[in-house]
DNA sequence: TCATTAAATTGTT
DNA sequence: AACAATTTAATGA
């Protein structure tokens, strides 16, 4: 991960947060923002390190996973151009439980430890921002443990195109996650190919769209639907 | 702006 | 893993 300051100008409109904030607390959060770039299969965070700050996504695909003892790698959640991770860990001061990797070209935002302290502190919309994210993160972290008994390839798929479309929080359906289907090959934990077949199975049922450099999620729903039947 | 070429991504075996 | 087909991005007039 390399550090670019140069980054810093181009793109404050790239990070929702920033618009629930006051003037005041906008500059001061915007003064301690870092920037970086990750190379495909660097890591932004290893298990068991402390974690730099709070980690938006500008650009790009992060892979969040845990490793057990056996070495076995669980994919927990993809996060998308525009989501943040790392809030649970920066709170409680500890080392990751998890690593964070990216899967291809990344450009991040960082907000130190000390920034996200002190937008708890005076931002109740902060708090409220952090919370839902939270939120959405503890039912992912549910859905992971499942995540391992799914086998059917077409619904470890669509359990992570059902993640990556709610991550990107988008109610609205048909909606384009932009990501190559190796990306999503290497969350599925699945080949190319597979992810492929996978994808045209999910089309032929009108539940995707697959396109050049991304899938349209037609019918979320279904989607979810479909995986938590194969929980079943 | 358009045509040509290179590079990246996808579909298939 | 390899290959051909397709799509995008880059180049230069």
């Amino acid at each position: 991960m390399t550090s670019d300051p140069s980054d810093a100008r181009t793109l404050a409109a790239d990070i929702r947060w920033l618009d629930v904030l006051t003037g005041a607390e906008r500059d001061r959060a915007w003064k301690s923002l870092r920037f970086a770039r990750a190379d495909a299969g660097a890591f932004v965070c290893r298990q068991g390190e402390r974690i730099a700050g709070w980690v938006g996504v500008l650009e790009g695909l992060v892979r969040v996973a845990s490793t057990d003892e056996s070495g076995c790698t669980t994919t927990i959640t993809g996060v998308l151009a525009g989501g943040w991770f790392g809030e649970g860990t920066v709170l409680k001061r500890e080392p990751c439980r998890y690593h964070a990797q990216a899967l291809c070209r990344c450009r991040l935002a960082i907000l130190p430890a000390e920034g996200f302290d002190a937008l708890l502190a005076s931002s109740l919309r902060f708090n409220r921002f952090v919370m839902d994210q939270l939120n959405e993160r503890l039912s992912q972290f549910i859905g992971a443990r499942e995540w391992e008994r799914l086998r059917r390839p077409d619904l470890r798929v669509a359990c992570q195109l059902t993640q990556l479309h709610n991550a990107v929080l988008n109610p609205r359906a048909g909606t384009l996650v932009k990501l190559r289907q190796q990306e999503l090959a290497d969350l599925a934990g699945l080949s190319r190919q597979c992810v492929n077949r996978s994808l045209a199975q999910l089309q032929e049922r009108g539940l995707v769209r697959v396109q050049y450099g991304g899938v349209q999620v037609l019918d979320a729903a279904a989607l979810a639907r479909e995986v938590e039947a194969g929980h079943g």
